[in-house]
DNA sequence: GTGAAAGCGCTAACAA
DNA sequence: TTGTTAGCGCTTTCAC
C-alpha cells in the first residue's frame, strides 16, 4: 500500500491493442498521423481498460502539465473566506474555470500570494517550481504587477489576466467596466436623473479608471457636467460613508453609483441615516453584484461582474495557447472583453418631480 | 519555450552541495540519518538556488503527490456558485484546507463528482487516475458514499470524512451537531421558551438526526415533552414553509429551531406572512450560519457549522496519516469532532410573558 | 504511419 | 551515514 503505482498505464493499453506505446501516446494528444483504423482500436483498449493519463508522467516528460494556477491576492480572499459576508469572487473563478478547464482535462488550482510582500517572488517561485503549471489566471492587483508578469513570462508559462490592461505579456481579460458604467449611467437618465454622483474606487486599480470612463461618457452625451458629482473612495464600507457624504453635502444628486458593492451599501446607510430613503429620495447603482446587496433593503441595482465569465475566457486562451504552442506557433497579445449586466432591482427609480 | 524543464533539480543541489542526490532526497524529506554538518551544507545550497521539488517527479517516483482532493457534490457546489446567494461551503473548505495543506506543501484541489450518476465511479475513477492524490476529502453526501469509500480505500488514497459516522474506512470529522443543537435549544430555555419546535433535515443527511438528537436531549433534560413539535423538511426554502406552516398551526411554539439556514428563512417568512414578528411573536435558530442569515431581518441566531475547522482537521489527518504510512504504521480509524458555535443574533428573545 | 530508445526529476532499494 | 542503481509513466527524439 506504500507504494502506489498506476493501476493502469499506457503499457496496458499497448499490449492490450497490441501496438506500441507511442502509437496509444499519439492518440491520447489526438495527433495527426495515425490511421483511423488504429485510432479506433486503441481508443476502445483505453475505453475498456478505463485508463486515464497520469498528469505527473506527462509533466515528467516534458509536456503538459494541464494544470492552470489562479492567482489571487491572500490578504483579500483570506479575510473574504473569514468574512462569511459573502464575498464570492474565488468561488465565481472556480465555477468559471472549472468548466472551461473541464472541458479539456485541466485543472484549476488556486494559489494566493501575498501582495505586500518581499517574498512576492519566492512564493510565486515556489509554487510555479512545484506544480509547474501551463499556465496562470491573474487577477487583480496582481495581474498588473510586473515582478509577476515578467517571472511567469520567463518561465514560459501562459498569462491570463483579468481586469489590467497595462502593457506586458499575456492576455487581457477586460470585464466590459466602461460599458457597465455606461449603461448604469443611461439607465439612471431614462429614470430622468441629471444629477448623477459617482463614487469612484481607488486609482491604483485600473478598473477605477474605466468605470468613471464610462459614467463621464454617458453623462458628456447626455450634455451633463460631472465636475463636481466624482468623488473617491477605496471599496471600503468607511470610504464609502465619506463619500457619500461628500456627495449629499455638496453636489445634491438625485442618483449615486458606487463603484463596489460596500461602498454602495454605505450610500445605503447614509441616505437612511439622514431618514431619507432609497429609491424615493436617492436612486443608487452599484459595482460587482456580490450577494451582499441582493439582501440590502432595497435590493441594489448592480452592474454585475462576470467573473465566471472572465475566467472561463482567460482558461480558454490559455488551454488554447497550450495546444498552439505545440504547433510551433507563438502567442501574440490578445484582448478580450466579457460583457457585464446590468440587474435592475429596487433602488432605482425615477427621479422626483 | 515549448519544452520546459525544470530550471534548478535535485541535481543542481547536490553538485552545489558536492553530496549525492540520495542525500538532497534525505534533505528535503527530513528523514533521519543525515549529519547535521551535511543537511544543514545540503540546506544551504537549497536557499542559495531557490531549489523547490517537482511534485510530478515525487510522485512519479512512488512518493508521495502532496495533492489532496476535496469531492464535492456537482450539482449542489454549482448551484450555490451560480445563484449568488452566498453559499460558501467550498470557500470555507479551501479556507481551512488550504491552511493545514500549506504547512506542509500539500496542495488542496476542488473536485466536483455528481451523486446521482451511473459513472460517478468513472469520474472518480478519472480523478484518481490523474492526479493520484495522496488523500481525499468527502463531504456529504459523498462521505457516507460506500461505493465511494471502497474505491478511495482499494487506491490505497487516505479518507477523511466530514460529517458522516457510518462505519467504513478513513477518518470521520463531525461537527457538533449534536452539541450545537443542544446549546441551541438550551438558549432558548434559558429564555423562557418551553414550546420549542424543531425542523428536521432529510433523513439521508446523517447530520440531520444528530441535530434532532441534541434538540431532544436539551428538552428531556428540562423535562419537556417534544412529541408534536417536530416535523421534517428537506433543507429546501419551500420545504421550510411548510414545515413551519404545520409547527404554527398544530404545536403553537413559542420558538423554532431550523435545521438550515433556507428553512430558517422561509419560517421567517411564514411568521411574518401572518402578520407577527420576530422576535416579538416567535424566536428562531437556525443551522450552518451561511452568510444569508446575516442580512436577513431581523439577523437570526445560529449555530456555525465550522467547515473550515473540520476541514483543516481533515486535511491534517490525512497529511499525519502520509506521514505515518511512510513510516510503516497502518492508520487506524479515528474520530474527531470539531466544535460549533452559537452565535447569538437578534432572532431570539425571552418568550412573551 | 509506426516503433524503439532515451530521458524527464525524483525516490526506493540496495550496496558501500 | 552516504552513494549507486534502477525505474516510476509518459513524451520526445529518431529510426524504420
Amino acid at each position: 500500500m506504500s507504494r502506489r503505482r498506476q493501476s493502469v498505464t499506457i503499457r496496458h493499453v499497448a499490449a492490450d491493442a497490441g501496438v506500441s506505446l507511442q502509437t496509444v501516446s499519439r492518440v491520447i494528444n489526438k495527433e495527426a498521423g495515425v490511421r483511423p483504423e488504429m485510432q479506433q482500436r486503441v481508443q476502445a483498449s483505453i475505453e475498456k481498460l478505463g485508463y486515464v493519463p497520469s498528469l505527473a508522467a506527462q509533466r515528467m516528460s516534458g509536456s503538459r502539465s494541464y494544470l492552470i494556477l489562479a492567482l489571487n491576492d491572500r490578504e483579500r480572499t483570506i479575510s473574504d473566506w473569514q468574512k462569511r459576508e459573502g464575498g464570492d469572487w474565488v468561488g465565481q473563478m472556480m465555477l468559471g474555470g472549472c468548466t472551461a478547464c473541464a472541458e479539456h482535462g485541466y485543472r484549476m488550482i488556486v494559489e494566493l500570494i501575498d501582495t505586500n510582500s518581499a517574498n512576492i517572488e519566492r512564493e510565486l517561485a515556489g509554487a510555479i517550481a512545484a506544480l509547474q503549471p501551463d499556465g496562470a489566471i491573474l487577477t487583480p492587483p496582481h495581474s498588473q504587477n510586473q515582478d509577476i508578469l515578467d517571472y511567469l513570462h520567463k518561465a514560459g508559462i501562459k498569462i491570463a489576466r483579468i481586469g489590467s490592461q497595462t502593457p506586458g505579456p499575456g492576455f487581457c481579460i477586460t470585464m466590459d467596466d466602461e460599458g457597465g458604467a455606461r449603461r448604469a449611467t443611461e439607465h439612471l437618465l431614462t429614470l430622468g436623473h441629471r444629477r448623477i454622483g459617482f463614487i469612484a474606487g481607488p486609482e491604483d486599480y485600473e478598473l477605477s479608471a474605466w468605470r468613471v470612463a464610462g459614467w463621464k461618457a454617458a453623462m458628456a452625451a447626455a450634455g451633463l457636467p460631472t465636475d463636481d458629482l466624482l468623488v473617491t473612495g477605496d471599496f471600503t464600507y468607511a470610504s464609502g460613508l465619506e463619500a457619500a457624504r461628500n456627495l449629499l453635502d455638496h453636489a445634491r444628486p438625485s442618483a449615486i453609483i458606487a463603484s463596489n458593492d460596500q461602498m454602495a451599501i454605505a450610500s445605503l446607510a447614509v441616505v437612511r441615516g439622514r431618514g431619507q430613503s432609497v429609491p424615493q429620495d436617492l436612486s443608487i447603482v452599484s459595482f460587482d453584484d456580490t450577494p451582499i446587496i441582493r439582501y440590502a433593503t432595497p435590493p441594489i441595482t448592480a452592474v454585475a461582474q462576470p467573473i465566471a465569465a472572465a475566467t472561463e475566457k482567460a482558461a480558454r486562451l490559455i488551454i488554447a495557447a497550450c495546444a498552439s504552442n505545440a504547433k510551433g506557433d507563438s502567442s501574440e497579445l490578445e484582448m478580450a472583453n466579457v460583457a457585464s449586466d446590468l440587474v435592475l432591482r429596487e433602488s432605482t427609480r425615477a427621479v422626483k418631480n
